[in-house]
DNA sequence: TGTACATCAGTGAACGCGCGTTCACTGATGTAC
DNA sequence: TGTACATCAGTGAACGCGCGTTCACTGATGTAC
């Protein structure tokens, strides 16, 4: 019950209650405000209130950390997609729709974004369960796409997948911006590219 | 005439001779070898068998000397797209040799290629001629693209462009491979997903 | 309801590390005469 | 051809830094009786 503590509270306290998930909070504030740089086990600590030797209580090793970030992260993009497929209908319609919201989440956290998709984990193989939930999202673009006839679909999903992720990676490091291509939003920018792939879906 | 030295002199030589070109050389080596984490100037210096301090009289800091070799290796991944693409006549042939040219510079490269496509240079506006240079495979790939009709030829290059750069992530980090889906080369898994783009390149 | 006790999340201090960078210096080199 | 000198690429020592990690400890918590 002392869970719900409040800030003055937790302050005096000797426990901290609940230091994990405070920990992988401070690192999504970290992250977004500092950028990848500024994210030890000793800032985390700091901006939890807690000696530096605290985190390890939870976490074997900064490495530990670093998954169980990307595995937050992988699950919020998998969220993020599917909430923004809802009410889709149609293979083009939920395609687009995936896409688009796998770029905005890229673009509004880029570092974490790096953390998942990059080479700061030296050793993703320690962390199982990572490797699951990081195939959430790619999981829904299959999906979208196993209803597609006339094709190999598994072939297509992940050529739809390569360009999501290059579409990505040219929006967020700013090489293209989509009103250069006559594009009013993200959406229609995703959609003039999605058009690539109207003979394979429609 | 000096600078034609041996190794047996330049050790005990007071003056290097090239040492801005030994420690690009250095580099390339340890970033194959140990990979991102172990280049730093100290490691750079003890390679080429120098005082810690000595790289400095030949890069400002340590982002001067990440941008010269991102430079360098932009240089490199150009030539071997134009080498890779000589004799291919014909917009598809061509944009494929491109491709596969591409990859392979990534697969070879891999530690290079973070360096020249992340974010291990804090600022790259500071280094103007960088963009300029990395600009130039981007280009090979829009020229050959330029004669295409019916289309806008700078949307397709950067849609072409993602493709490339997308499945280029997925091979490196291992996510995909070539045979898992019937392409016995890499040149042949290139070429099914261009195929994609038939529609507008033919 | 009250007490004894095991658990274990956090403390505080310390370790060793490699790093980027600075500084006064030295000695090899090439040039001007 | 020989000497004086300016240049500047490298030396060697030191700076301060933040980091990951370890360790013996302490005190809050929940449980068994």
């Amino acid at each position: 019950m002392a869970a719900q503590a409040n800030d003055f509270q937790k302050k005096f306290r000797y426990h901290h209650g609940n230091l994990r998930e405070a920990l992988l909070n401070a690192a999504q504030e970290i992250l977004n405000g500092q950028g990848l740089e500024a994210l030890s086990l000793r800032t985390l600590a700091r901006a939890t209130g807690v000696t530096q030797a605290a985190p390890y209580s939870h976490f074997r090793d900064k490495d530990d950390l670093l998954a169980a970030i990307a595995e937050r992260g992988f699950q919020r993009l998998a969220l993020q997609m599917a909430e923004g497929a809802t009410g889709a209908t149609g293979t083009r319609a939920r395609i687009e729709k995936l896409i688009t919201a796998y770029i905005e989440f890229a673009l509004a956290n880029k570092p974490l974004f790096r953390i998942m998709f990059g080479r700061e984990l030296s050793d993703m193989k320690r962390f199982p369960t990572l490797a699951m939930t990081a195939g959430k999202s790619y999981a829904l673009v299959s999906a979208a796409l196993a209803g597609v006839k006339n094709t190999d679909a598994r072939f297509l999903a992940v050529a739809v997948w390569s360009l999501c992720h290059g579409l990505t990676t040219m929006i967020v490091d700013e090489r293209v911006k989509p009103e250069q291509f006559g594009a009013q939003s993200l959406a229609a920018f995703v959609s003039k590219n999605v058009d690539i792939f109207k003979e394979q879906i429609g």
